[in-house]
Formats: C-alpha cells, sequence, structure tokens
DNA sequence: TCGAAAGTTGCATAG
DNA sequence: TCTATGCAACTTTCG
C-alpha cells in the first residue's frame, strides 16, 4: 500500500508536519503535486512566478530523491487525478497542509469527501501559519480579531507557537521507492514551456525559487545578528537598489521556509540581546501575516469589496484608462511608475512601496477600485498571498483596518525621503536617467533646455501627469470623507460582522 | 455611556 | 539629521 502526501503550498522538506504524518506507517510514500492544466491556462499567475513555481518544484523534486523519494507531478484537475490514483496507487492514506484560502477550502472539502468514498484515510495538519488560526479565534471568544494589537493580545496569551519538526533527513526503507514504483519524465517537473512562459520574456532571475535558496536566504540574514535587532520596517527603504529588507515572502507564500523555523530563528538571534519589538520587527512581520490569515479565514468575501462585512463600502469610479496607466507605469509620476517597472519585472517592490503604488490607485489619485489593484498585484508579485495581499489593499484604501485616510503618500515626496538624488528612478527609467536631481521627480516642471538636455520630453518621451496629486488629492478627501459619512449613516461594520444597534438619541 | 487615547508606516515646516 | 508640531479629523478600543 501507499501513502500520497499531496504538496500545494508547504514545499518543504523541513518543518513539514503533514509530510511526516505520512510516514508514520511505513507505507510506501507517494509525494505529489497536481498541476491543473486548466489553472495554468486561466489564473492570474505572471510569469516570474510561474517560474519560481517550476524552480521550486525542481528544487523539492531533487530534495526528496535525495531521501529515498522522488516527486510526482501529476496533470489534471485534483479531483480526476485522486479518483485515478486512490485506485491504482492502492492508497492507504492521503496527507496535506491546512489551507485556509476559499478555493482551497472548497478543493480540499471535495477531495476529503473523494478519499473517504475509496476507504482512504486523510489526514491534516497547519504548517502555514505560525497558530492554526482556528484557535487563534477560538482563543478570542470567537471574535476575529481586527487589529494587530488585538492579534498580538490573543498570541502572547497562546504562547510561542510550536518548535518546527526536524528536517527530514532519510525516509524509513519501507516509505522509499520501489522497484514498482511509477517514473518516467510524464511525472517529472513542469518546464516553463509547459507552464505557458517564454524564455525571452524573462528578466533575470534575482529570487530563484526553492526551499534550498529560502534557507539559504533565512541563514544569510540571521547571521547579521545586530541588523535583524535593529530592524524597524518604517526606517527600511522603499528604493534602494538592493532590497532593504529580506525578500523572504516569496518563500514564505509557497511555504519553502516554514514561518515556525523562521520564527524560532528570530527568537535564537534576539535571545540575551536588546531588540526591537512588534509591530515593526522582523517577527512584527510575520505577526501581520498571521494577522491577515486570520482574518481572512473566517471572513465572507474577503477579497471583494461587496458582500465584505469589514470592508467599507465607497464608490470607486473604474477607469480603463487611469487603470492601465498605473499597471504599465504610465503615470507619468516618475517615483510610481519606477515602482510598477520593478514590480513587472522583478515580481517584487518593498512594502513601503506597495503602499505608496496603492494609495497612489485608490484613495490618493486615481480613485480605483482596490480589487482591481490586487488582480494585478496577484499576477506580478512572487509573494502574491491571498489574504495578504487583499488585507493590504484594503488597508491602503482606507476600507478596512486603517481609516485616517486624510494621510496621503505623496508621490512625489515621499520617495525623496530615502532617495533625494533619484538613482532607483534612474535605474527603472533610464529615459529619465539625465535628469537633475531638482527635476528628477517632478520632470514636467523641468523647462524645455532642461528636457532637451536630459534628452527626454516630457508629453513626448515620457508621460505627462495623468492627474495633478494637490487637486487629485483634495477631490478625493472630499469623496472619502462623504463616503464614510454615508457608510456611518447605514450599517456599519462592526467586529463580528452584523450591523451596529441603532443609536438612541 | 461617554470621553480620552490609540491606531504598522503622511506631509510640511520649524528648530 | 533628528524630533516636535500643526494640519483636519477618521474609527475603534478602553476605562
Amino acid at each position: 500500500m501507499t501513502t500520497i502526501h499531496w504538496f500545494r503550498k508547504g514545499l518543504r522538506l523541513h518543518d513539514n508536519p503533514a509530510l511526516q504524518a505520512a510516514v508514520v506507517e511505513n507505507y510506501e510514500l507517494r509525494p505529489v503535486f497536481v498541476l491543473d492544466p486548466w489553472f495554468v491556462a486561466n489564473s492570474r499567475v505572471g510569469i516570474n512566478r510561474w517560474r519560481f513555481l517550476a524552480q521550486t518544484l525542481t528544487d523539492l523534486n531533487t530534495r526528496l530523491q535525495a531521501v529515498g523519494t522522488r516527486l510526482y507531478v501529476i496533470r489534471g484537475k485534483p479531483e480526476d487525478v485522486f479518483a485515478r490514483l486512490f485506485k491504482e496507487w492502492d492508497v492507504h492514506k492521503v496527507t496535506w497542509e491546512v489551507d485556509t484560502e476559499p478555493y482551497a477550502r472548497s478543493r480540499d472539502e471535495a477531495i476529503e469527501k473523494l478519499a473517504k468514498e475509496h476507504g482512504v484515510k486523510v489526514c491534516c495538519k497547519v504548517g502555514h501559519t505560525l497558530y492554526n488560526t482556528e484557535k487563534i479565534i477560538e482563543a478570542n471568544l470567537g471574535k476575529t480579531p481586527l487589529t494587530y494589537q488585538g492579534l498580538q493580545g490573543i498570541v502572547e496569551r497562546l504562547g510561542p507557537p510550536p518548535k518546527p519538526l526536524l528536517a527530514l533527513t532519510s525516509l524509513p526503507p519501507s516509505c522509499t521507492s520501489q522497484s514498482n514504483s511509477p517514473s518516467g519524465p510524464a511525472y517529472d517537473p513542469p518546464t516553463l514551456a509547459e507552464l505557458g512562459v517564454k524564455e525571452s520574456d524573462l528578466e533575470p532571475c534575482l529570487y530563484p525559487g526553492g526551499e534550498t535558496e529560502a534557507l539559504a536566504r533565512l541563514d544569510k540574514y540571521m547571521e547579521r545578528k545586530s541588523w535583524v535587532c535593529k530592524f524597524e520596517k518604517p526606517k527600511t527603504s522603499p528604493n534602494s537598489l538592493v532590497p532593504s529588507t529580506t525578500v523572504l515572502s516569496p518563500y514564505l507564500k509557497f511555504g519553502c521556509l516554514s514561518p515556525r523555523t523562521m520564527y524560532h530563528r528570530l527568537a535564537e538571534v534576539y535571545r540575551g540581546s536588546n531588540h526591537t519589538k512588534p509591530p515593526v520587527s522582523l517577527m512584527g512581520q510575520l505577526l501581520w501575516r498571521e494577522f491577515f490569515y486570520t482574518v481572512g479565514s473566517v471572513t465572507p468575501n474577503f477579497d471583494r469589496m461587496e458582500g465584505n462585512p469589514v470592508c467599507r463600502q465607497i464608490p470607486w469610479v473604474r477607469d480603463e484608462k487611469l487603470m492601465k496607466a498605473w499597471e504599465f507605469g504610465k503615470t507619468g509620476y516618475p517615483f510610481i511608475d519606477a515602482l510598477m517597472t520593478q514590480l513587472r519585472k522583478e515580481g517584487w517592490i518593498h512594502h513601503l512601496g506597495r503602499h505608496a503604488v496603492a494609495c497612489f490607485l485608490t484613495r490618493g489619485d486615481l480613485w480605483q477600485p482596490w480589487e482591481d489593484g490586487m488582480k494585478v498585484f496577484e499576477e506580478l508579485l512572487l509573494d502574491a498571498d491571498w489574504s495578504l495581499n487583499a488585507g493590504n489593499w484594503m488597508w491602503l484604501s482606507a476600507s478596512a483596518f486603517f481609516h485616517q485616510y486624510f494621510r496621503v503618500y505623496s508621490p512625489i515626496s515621499f520617495g525623496k525621503q530615502t532617495d533625494k538624488h533619484g538613482d532607483y528612478i534612474r535605474k527603472y527609467l533610464p529615459q529619465l536617467k539625465k535628469y537633475p536631481d531638482n527635476y528628477i521627480y517632478e520632470p514636467w516642471k523641468a523647462p524645455l533646455s532642461v528636457q532637451k538636455a536630459a534628452g527626454c520630453i516630457i508629453g513626448q518621451d515620457y508621460p505627462r501627469p495623468i492627474v495633478d496629486h494637490d487637486i487629485a488629492r483634495k477631490t478625493n478627501l472630499d469623496r472619502m470623507s462623504k463616503a464614510y459619512a454615508a457608510e456611518k449613516n447605514k450599517n456599519p461594520p462592526t467586529s463580528n460582522g452584523s450591523p451596529a444597534k441603532k443609536k438612541k438619541k
């Protein structure tokens, strides 16, 4: 008989509770990844993330081979794949890691039902979050924490998350591949071509996928003890030429890196030293992830405005021209356009850069729905993570969690704080390279003689600003104020999602 | 029930 | 270079 471990996220051997649960009974282990061709053709996954996944699966296969088995990448819809495997592979048990996203939940429910019909045992373990998110809400008496501090209080009461499991370094002989195990290229990890990626479209790879790379990257940053202890997110730079933060997020998203492994490594580095604290510390960043995973796991329609009980209803006005200009880095604001260019090319931008472009698209300047921006991030980010993406877009658009809508990021002055010469803009928008420092953030203000000398005429070689920030900001502040007032008069969202009691006069 | 305080991570200006 | 303050004023939490 065999045991299937179904890899989805959690693409690692270290600290993988569900994988370890698959080898306790000494049946042959068959590690499976299901690649659904429909999903390849229809999902919002950009070429950089496909490459990251392909690299991750190849690395996972190599690491599994090193312990005496391999990865079986199987093409098809999960329901069809498992209906077939349960019969053909004489499956005793299937294990997988808990996934709290709505799509994953309904998928997993269907497979669980199928397994029962085939007499196959199912074993699910939490490994993608620090805590079991259900336990977090339970510990809060069934209420979803809607502030970071709320979450922090709960996890302080819960104590540290479980220690990571030791890495799987060898399998019991009975669990390894046998002479009659299926083999052949049909089960190999996908090539880029199979994923619909043209290699000529790709930029050089800055963040290779895979557990091997994830652990090396974690090691590299944890060695910088003083940097780790002094880390304060708001003081890191959104426009440095090399990332000012760890860029571990893509590895956490795919589960190449276990959040618990990272948590306890951080705790080890902190031990005996003065160190920064949440929310700004590195540990605090893991708690932000936990916060959005927790809220996202129980909030209906979390990735939409309508029907989402925590999300303020705001009358955004869709405008395809504005949207496309933002998406392709053609707003005429160099800081915004450089960020969007880096995002498209490299699949990553700094968290504060995301703040700047998200604010600009929504309440700051363009008044476009946050859902549309979220979808662009979902396509382009290596670390696009459903709960975090939706949660942060609501945050930045002042639709939920954050309400001080009058705090608007300036597309001109925000970037200057950490890069007054505009080196970042020069790197990603080389057409503006020769602009003098005093015009690099606002090239439309440069006299024509300066524009000519720089070899870039505004309105011709680089767009004019698509809106006037000072005017747009004022208009939008007024719109926000009206939207807030309108909602106040109706049913304001409350922590349990039910309409608040009517106020007595 | 009410007012005060707090809330990841705003900007511009003054000292 | 860093910190404090005014700007106008949001919601949620807490005592």
